[in-house]
RNA sequence: CGGGGCGUAGCGCAGUCCGGUAGCGCGCUUGCUUUGGGAGCAAGAAGUCCCGGGUUCAAAUCCCGGCGCCCCGACCA
């Protein structure tokens, strides 16, 4: 379906080369966003379009998250885009943290507003308020809606996919009767990004709890999933909160228990949003272009006819539609890419800015001996390319598909701890994080964490779950400490 | 908000110092030849030179005033 809706139109700078990671990697990653027609900017400041090829690829990432939403009880709904300022006052860190980020509707028809809206940065506070109208009883509970759809942050400055003023996701937000089943919630949605991340996006993350300063704004417990970039800054990649009472609080959420007994919920709310697909982009892509894992790419294999003339064409043509009806009705998502107005070199350099997996050529020498040549994306060039029988073809992109998933996901791997070390002190740790991560025991003060900053512009990313029962010493003040933490610095 | 840069064709830029026919590359259109790693030739289309005012016979160019964007230093998914 989406591959159908994809653009092949080449643009202005098509035969200029995308600058190397190691020239420039935020220039790298400006031109490649725009150039694999992923996104495009527009006249609103900090405001993107997504084309429709960078929104198929998040369709994917959509559809499977509302799979395993739904699979685990949750139900879809939508609530409103604005909400009443005064809302956001309810809750004091909610506020504080939120209003340098808020748009604010003062009109409407016309006429000035009594109340001033707000353009939804986040929908706690309305989801709050119905909830609130829609609990009394403990039979009533748990509440698991999840929200799909876009919220305005303003940003002073904006990235396409990282940080832009309004960006998509789905915002899942619970009320529950106990606190232990409220952060099994935040753990049970936390434990489905790592999966996401791991089994569809190929970028290794770790999970845990972040510190005290960098929680959401109201929130008791933040977590999150962090994920190291090719420049090896960290990106946040998901979160998971526990509210404990404080928006039921704030609110009015509550409920009567079974022994008649009047409590306030407990809530939680979690977020992947689409800047995720900047950690698509910055951990798999490489000096060529982007490179898409199969599980997510929009188009997993491109066929690319090469002939000279029209006795070859229709020799070629025979060939490659039929092996392309073979590897559609094999359920792979393949492209057929016909265009007469350019030549075969450019499409293949074309198609590696955009990603696509696996790369099918077909030209007079692979008609005569049966054969195609498949080029791998991940090992881009002449080396990526084998040449394979056209039978069992089908079979063959399938497998090499799942080659690709795996190896993406392997090499992302090996590059994230290569570039994590175990600080020996504080001096240490001062140069582990000018270029990479450190991991290190922290006694969780937000003292020591306010030093590493203001030393290194590195700050705690969160603190890994399952950590072995041991004690250390904290890497700068030395302390007692309980668990170890990521440093780092990050977008 | 402080420092630096920019605004000229869809995109990237030259021209501005020293006022005088609006230019280049890519892209676009048409035709022919091409197509196994970013094709060639030929003929075309396309610009309120960011906006407003001023100086001048004459302003992309000089002067004044705006606006917008980008890059670097304090927040966030």
């Amino acid at each position: 379906m989406a591959e159908d809706n994809v653009s092949i139109r080449p643009d202005g700078q098509s035969t200029r080369r995308l600058p190397t990671r190691s020239e420039d990697f935020a220039e790298w990653y400006n031109q490649l966003v725009v150039r694999a027609d992923l996104a495009d900017y527009t006249p609103v400041r900090g405001c993107m379009v997504v084309k429709p090829y960078g929104w198929a690829l998040w369709e994917n990432i959509t559809s499977w998250l509302d799979t395993e939403f739904k699979k685990t009880g949750h139900v879809n709904a939508a609530f409103p885009t604005l909400i009443p300022l005064s809302f956001f006052e309810k809750e004091k860190e909610h506020v504080e943290g939120f209003s340098p980020q808020l748009a604010i509707v003062t009109h409407g028809g016309g006429e000035k507003l009594e109340e001033p809206l707000v353009v939804r940065p986040t929908s706690e506070t309305i989801i709050g308020y119905m909830y609130s109208k829609w609990i009394q009883s403990w039979r009533d509970l748990p509440i698991l809606i999840v929200q799909w759809g876009s919220v305005h942050r303003w940003e002073i400055r904006t990235k396409l996919f990282l940080r832009t003023t309004e960006f998509y996701w789905h915002e899942g937000h619970t009320a529950h009767a106990s606190a232990e089943e409220a952060k099994e919630e935040m753990y049970r949605i936390l434990d489905i990004y790592e999966r996401f991340c791991f089994e569809e996006a190929a970028v290794p993350v770790f999970k845990g709890p972040k510190s005290e300063s960098e929680r959401f704004p109201g929130a008791q417990i933040t977590t999150s999933i962090e994920a190291m970039m090719w420049d090896k800054r960290a990106l946040q990649s998901g979160t998971s909160h526990y509210f404990g009472q404080n928006f039921a609080r704030a609110f009015d959420i509550k409920y009567l228990d079974q022994n008649n007994a009047l409590q306030y919920c407990e809530t939680t709310s979690w977020a992947i949003s689409s800047r995720i697909i900047g950690a698509i982009i910055m951990v798999h892509g490489d000096d060529q272009g982007l490179v898409l894992p199969p599980r997510l790419a929009p188009i997993q294999a491109v066929v690319v006819p090469i002939y000279k003339n029209d006795a070859e064409k229709s020799k070629v043509m025979e060939v490659a539609d039929r092996v392309f009806k073979e590897l559609k009705d094999h359920g792979i998502r393949v492209k057929m890419d016909d265009r007469d107005n350019v030549s075969s070199g450019f499409k293949f350099n074309d198609w590696e800015m955009r990603g696509v997996p696996v790369r099918v050529e077909i030209g007079p020498k692979d008609v005569e001996k049966g054969s195609v040549a498949l080029a791998r994306r991940d090992k881009p060039g002449r080396e990526g390319k084998t040449f394979v029988s056209q039978s069992g073809l089908a079979s063959a992109v399938s497998g090499l598909l799942v080659e690709i998933q795996d190896s993406l996901l392997k090499r992302a791997t090996e590059y994230r701890d290569a570039n994590i070390h175990e600080p020996k002190d504080y001096e240490d740790l001062k140069r582990i994080v000018a270029d990479g991560w450190a991991f290190a025991y922290w006694c969780e003060s937000t003292e020591c964490e306010a030093k590493v900053k203001e030393d290194t512009k590195a700050t705690t990313r969160n603190i890994p779950l399952n950590q072995p029962d041991e004690e250390g010493i904290c890497i700068v003040c030395g302390r007692p400490a309980k668990r170890k933490v990521y440093f780092a610095r990050s977008y």
